[in-house]
RNA sequence: CGCGGGGUGGAGCAGCCUGGUAGCUCGCAAGGCUCAUAACCUUGAGGUCCCGGGUUCAAAUCCCGGCCCCGCAA
């Protein structure tokens, strides 16, 4: 079965690295064109590139995805099956039924739940127990076509994003490798998705990460994990953009306004929000490096009573 | 050439503009106090002020070059 591949970023880069150990042949790739990233702006090949070009397997970037060229080099690879990891782009129908048997989705939630660009972190911050990896054939509809497999993993109470999808990535690999060997041997039989339980993960904006005070400490908390390492949860501290890595739950029995900082000692930086506080565990002031609350106050002075 | 901030005892920062004594909050060591403490008091050790040039009587501080770290943006 000559597969194509079809992937961007890191977590799509690690099922392509296992699929390369599968007996399947991934006949070509496709990715996003390098982007100017990073500072001074250098251009960052993809990191599907990367894998893809150590193992010596053609690569396409294309600009326009509906790009006739590409369409037409993409077919003269004769894919009887298209993988999409994280690709980022919105298959037109054309490709969607270019190969035989379709296009093979790996989506990083318990589907249908979470459908859309981010359900990781939209899974730890609303609070849920678990996660998962579903493979599913993929339909114009965002995230909506029929079910193969689905594997579930746990969230833990100290998960971030980060974390919860540095468990998800083998995960997500292996079943890929299953649905492939399942779709071969002809013994899957897609489940349609339950519209009624159907949530959205949309993509995440920057402003997302902006702290409002007035939630409860534990939703705050959540989103401190659910938006590590990006967008990363903010606030300001004296005009300053103050990044919050870590931080913890703590009873406030004191009244006081949100926002309001409760505590700033060797004991900790403790801030009132809309219920209970918050402990600030681990912190970045913008243009420094990541501290602990402990090393962060030594260099900092935060009254207690401010403001963020 | 995307924009910007920074590299100062073990940690985090101030000092730099307006050259001339090395500062603050901690940590560490020793002693004291206390039933007790990430408590408090006393004393102490520890610094090539990123590297290389230059200007100057004198450079952490001003000028030129380099290396490294970080925020924005993407």
């Amino acid at each position: 079965m000559r597969i194509v591949f079809m992937g961007t970023p890191e977590v799509a880069a690690f099922s392509l690295e296992r699929l390369f150990e599968a007996p399947e042949p991934v006949v070509g790739v496709v990715t996003q064109p390098d982007r100017p990233a990073g500072r001074g702006q250098k251009s960052i090949p993809s990191p599907v590139r990367r894998v893809a070009e150590s193992h010596h397997v053609p690569v396409l970037a294309p600009e326009k995805i509906r790009d006739p060229a590409f369409f037409n080099t993409l077919s003269g690879w004769t894919p009887d099956l298209i993988v999409v990891v994280a690709f980022g782009r919105i298959l037109p129908r054309q490709i969607l039924e270019l190969a035989p048997h379709g296009c093979l989705n790996v989506h990083y939630s318990l589907l249908p739940k979470y459908r859309g660009a981010a359900p990781v972190p939209w899974a730890i911050i609303g609070s849920e127990e678990k996660s998962g990896v579903t493979t599913m054939r993929l339909v114009e509809k965002m995230d909506a076509g029929p079910i193969f497999l689905q594997r579930e993993i746990s969230i833990e109470p100290n998960d971030t994003t980060a974390s919860l999808q540095a468990k998800l990535a083998p995960v997500g690999a292996e079943l890929l490798v299953e649905t492939i060997a399942g779709l071969k041997a002809g013994n899957l039989t897609p489940q349609a998705q339950e519209e009624s339980k159907v949530t959205y993960a949309p993509v995440l904006k920057k402003e997302d990460g902006l702290i409002d005070w007035n939630l409860p400490a534990v939703s705050i908390e959540r989103r401190v994990r659910g938006f590590n390492p990006w967008p990363s949860a903010y606030t300001y501290l004296a005009g300053n953009l103050l990044k919050i890595h870590r931080a913890r739950v703590i009873e406030m029995t004191e009244k006081a306004a949100p926002g309001e900082v409760l505590k700033a000692d060797k004991e900790g930086l403790w801030i009132a929000t809309g219920a209970g506080a918050l402990s600030l565990e681990e912190v970045q002031l913008e243009n420094r490096k990541k501290l602990t609350a402990r090393e962060f106050l030594n260099g900092t002075r935060v009254e207690k009573g401010a403001r963020l």
